[in-house]
DNA sequence: ATGAAAGCGCTAACAT
DNA sequence: ATGTTAGCGCTTTCAT
């Protein structure tokens, strides 16, 4: 009975473009398929169709129909190619990409792993990797960190087992981790051919995109002290954070060659509110007028700003304000940040083209010091 | 001579615990085994190592070593558990997700499909989606519309073969298309059992969250004219786009109610610049002190600063702005922005939820005006 | 409790 | 040019 049942429903549906002349194949279906096909009924809601029934509906082979649905090279005749074309269009088929992979061997995907989306520097870097990702028709799939050491490592293991193209890591701690958890699921992915790509001075292992935060900061600092200022707070991340301790000593060697001194460090994460926080400590302190406050993310800079703002000081001429990355609310806020600009799109674009590029070479990602508002020129 | 290497293999590697006592499967593997395995060599770098290497390793069968590693409820004795775990621990084994997903019949991803992911209106909702996705043990794959529709159709039709648990659109220029492509493949992929979930009023097909976008702006509206405000310029997006739409109806609504009206409507999207450019035409036509600019989002408004600053003109007592959404820089620009706090983070979340919850009900998303500076009240 | 084997949907030799 | 068939790595009956 299921036979028939089958066999029924394959005529049925079986109303091509001049069916009479359909091959022998389509008829002649064995018995075994049709018990197979019994088995699983499709078209039931709930299971999309599959290339066998795209196969079946249009007369043709496996084969065929996966020659001409799913990029081959191998040719097919045209009316073939029609049948299945249009079988596959009435079916609204799409082929299942899990089963491509597998069959493959290799999956059409690269992970993002990010601290935090919401935060602009990481919406920026994602949408150049999603820029490169579209032009090479890849998928990206995206994690999130939350800066939790412990969460970066589960979900670097869980992306293993989509066997991406590439792993890009924008959100590790340390910029390059080398003992941790993460360090060594990330170890095992490249053991196998995968590929990983990260920020910052990297081991001699991956790819890495360099930012030359110690070249920007230096700059910065040397426009600062050239501006006037003389003494500086810098607010920052944790020790050992390569981005924060690279853009500390630049702007330390910037700032004091031309006369400047950095008197305190302050530290805490990457975070607005942890700039806020580590500004209003510092104001508790005391903060002279014509001071300069470094952060070392426009971020951090635009909490400490709330901070100063909060505390009743003026930024600018009373407290003044630099930043670094330039991200888009940093020439919204006003007095706008004084910062680095760096192209964080690019940067995101670059790590995609690092992770399938064979023969990559990094592209040169010029940072430019942006004078604005929140660091008047100190005239005394 | 290929039976003998491989053969030879599996001796050299097999040291463990108690390797004598390992059950005949082992040792005895079928001649057709062993050529398989010659055929295609494990561990070259390149392949990471499958179940089958864990299986051989520990000497277990294959349905063992998925039965321990891969979350079964049937039980398996102690010692070959611990084989088996130590076999995965020893070769870094990582369960190829895509197979898995091809056997199960289902894979855990979920589809997240923004115009921007730079904009922080759309990280803010990714990061609630991702949040709730990392508590589900499930995946996010991301793409970026670019606000084409072009692009977004055919990525809703590349994002179909990944068979998600779930398609989340918050990128479509009318939140709710109906007969565009875009609609179509959504219509496909729903059809098969997919879940799509939308923004704003949607059809009774789909799953939506919605911002009670028209109470809130009403609110915004009542608010400003008890402020004193009588004439006002909204800024929004192309007629059509539904939270633009919703938006200004329910400002126009309160506003009006309150003695104002709403003199000029000027069209563009949901960016910064068309803000700013919207703002400039404005101001070329002039605009009188005390007139009231609402931005039907936040970035819009915040580009419409920016229009104001750059044309000499204040912010506040001259041209008073507001906005909707509350993204973090609302808080920052300054003077501060007065806007509707939406809780995005919260809508990402309750979009994911309507994703995979078979009896889901939105939770209240409560909206709620915050005034600051860019509004101060008008003493005449 | 454990293993053999038949799938899952697709690709890619290998025939014809 | 088209079709057959043996995989891909994994899960899941079904025996034992």
């Amino acid at each position: 009975m299921a036979d028939i049942a089958a066999i029924t429903r394959v005529r049925d549906t079986g109303r091509l473009p001049g069916a009479g002349a359909a091959p022998q194949y389509a008829q002649g279906m064995s018995q075994q398929e049709s018990l197979s096909r019994a088995r699983q009924p499709r078209h039931s809601r709930g299971t999309a169709p599959t290339l066998h029934d795209v196969a079946r509906e249009a007369g043709v082979s496996l084969a065929t129909a996966s020659r001409v649905l799913n990029g081959s090279e191998r040719k097919v005749a045209e009316s073939f190619r029609e049948r299945v074309e249009q079988a596959a269009a009435e079916l609204g088929y799409t082929a299942n990409a899990s089963a491509q992979a597998t069959a493959r061997g290799s999956s059409p995907v690269i992970a993002l792993l990010v601290a935090d989306i919401a935060d602009p520097y990481f919406g920026l870097i994602a949408a150049g990797v999603a820029r490169g990702a579209d032009e090479q028709g890849l998928v990206v799939t995206i994690a999130i960190t939350e800066r939790d050491p412990a969460r970066e490592a589960r979900i670097v293991r869980a992306l293993r087992g989509q066997r991406p193209q590439g792993l890009i890591l924008a959100a590790s701690r340390t910029d390059e981790p080398t003992d941790s958890d993460t360090a060594r699921e990330l170890a095992e992915y490249a053991r196998f051919g995968g590929r990983v790509v990260t920020f910052g001075a990297g081991s001699a292992e991956n790819r890495h995109v360099e930012i030359d935060n110690r070249a920007g900061a230096a700059a910065l600092g040397r426009q600062m002290a050239s501006l006037g200022y003389r003494s500086a707070i810098a607010i920052g991340a944790a020790e050992g954070v390569l981005t924060s301790d690279e853009r500390l000593a630049g702007f330390r060697a910037g700032f004091e060659s031309g006369g400047g001194s950095v008197d305190r460090v302050l530290r805490g994460d990457f975070r607005r509110e942890s700039g806020a926080r580590a500004m209003s400590d510092a104001l508790a302190q005391g903060v002279e007028p014509g001071t300069l406050v470094f952060g070392m993310s426009d971020v951090v800079a635009i909490g400490a700003m709330a901070a100063i703002r909060d505390a009743g000081r003026e930024i600018g001429t009373d407290i003044a304000v630099c930043g670094f990355d330039d991200v888009p609310s940093s020439s919204d806020v006003s007095p706008a940040l004084t910062t680095v600009r760096v192209p964080l799109t690019e940067v995101g674009y670059q790590a995609f083209r690092a992770t399938v590029d064979a023969d990559w070479t990094q592209a040169p990602l010029p940072l430019e010091v942006t004078v604005r508002a929140s660091t008047p020129g100190l005239t005394r």
